[in-house]
DNA sequence: CTCCAAGGTGAATGTATGTTCACTATTGCA
DNA sequence: TGCAATAGTGAACATACATTCACCTTGGAG
């Protein structure tokens, strides 16, 4: 019989101060946050870091998951608005426009992408249903449908043009007015006619 | 009365090749690029490149001014174009085009969009008149006014926006397929309809 | 052909950052 | 309260770069 005095209280805690630390500092610089400044504003050492994350990459991967999960809160509640009676078109812009200004406080999205690149709606079998990746993939492929459905989108646009499109976005540095043309531009090019 | 014995025929042999290296490989890696690897690739030593450029910064700049003149180039080559004939708003898209493409072969266009970001028209004065910048945005400039004139794209569409579309462009590893799409969508919106 | 200033060299330096680990501190069950 | 097992600590290590500089090389004027 083995007896796990198993996850201390003050491992939770401390956990927690890093993940918070990390999604401040990963938000404001990126994948370029160090390890040293995260320890320090989570109050812990570095060594501290390593016993709950074994890499960098990790944690990153922590705070990107978060990310993305934002991102697939924000597509099913779209989607639940189009059932509530929104059109699927709207939404589907209101959606993108939420994305692109989260870019602004954000830049864990701009590694987000990155990775996103990867998951073709096959390779989504592989990953659990309840993972960030695969609830915003499948909010937003749905949500997609029924906007191309109704006419509201070009035929042809596909999820990838959508995170493609979303990773391209005017990120931090760039003035809110370029955000706001960069929606505006590109939700006019989503729209309507289809072939060329 | 001073003699100069000034530039030897081997410092502007080496000065050419540092320059062709580093082009190749900003281009392969943006700024990321190593000043050894330059180095190397020149056949000299890290030491001869600060004899021709004070710090790294500057030899990239030299890239980018570079990259920048190839813009200018084809802007001024589209302008003509439209002067022979051709509607301005084919050759401003197929312009849009062109340069998207580049980003497949060449990163240092990421970091001259972030330098781009700079000139508005009103600093050109201040630039010197056959700087790479300022070519392509006098030539882009021209362009663009034209294609408004006729209508062939929105009337609020600015310089800076089209700046910022390019710079956004997917860059180097994403594949040709996501360029086009690119393309595609942004012309789509564009052209047209004004205001929203 | 000589000579020296312009040019080249590359080991060494400085800095930034991820990662490790021997040691100390804390938690929580018995 | 005593005692492991679990956590935390942070100096030390490893690596990757940009940049410097004391010392050679060499082009080309005289």
């Amino acid at each position: 019989m083995v007896h796990l005095v198993q996850v201390r209280s003050d491992a939770q805690r401390n956990r927690a101060h890093i993940l918070g630390a990390a999604r401040e500092l990963v938000a404001a610089a990126g994948v370029d946050a160090t390890m040293e400044d995260i320890a320090r504003r989570a109050g812990v050492a570095v060594g501290t870091l390593y016993r709950h994350f074994p890499a960098k990459e990790d944690l990153v991967a922590a705070v990107v998951e978060d990310s993305i999960m934002y991102i697939a809160e924000l597509a099913e509640r779209s989607l639940a608005a189009v059932d509530g009676g929104g059109g699927a078109g709207e939404q589907l812009g209101a959606l993108f426009a939420a994305v692109v200004e989260r870019h602004a406080t954000d830049r864990a999205l701009k590694a987000a992408s990155g990775m996103l690149k990867i998951p073709s709606v096959a390779d989504l079998a592989l990953a659990p249903p309840e993972s960030a990746i695969a609830r915003a993939v499948t909010a937003i492929t749905e949500l997609l449908e029924r906007a191309r459905s109704v006419g509201a989108v070009r035929a042809d646009l596909m999820l990838a043009d959508l995170v493609m499109l979303l990773g391209a976005a005017p990120a931090g540095e760039a003035p809110p007015e370029m955000r706001r043309r960069y929606v505006e531009i590109v939700l006019a090019g989503l729209s309507g006619g289809a072939s060329r």
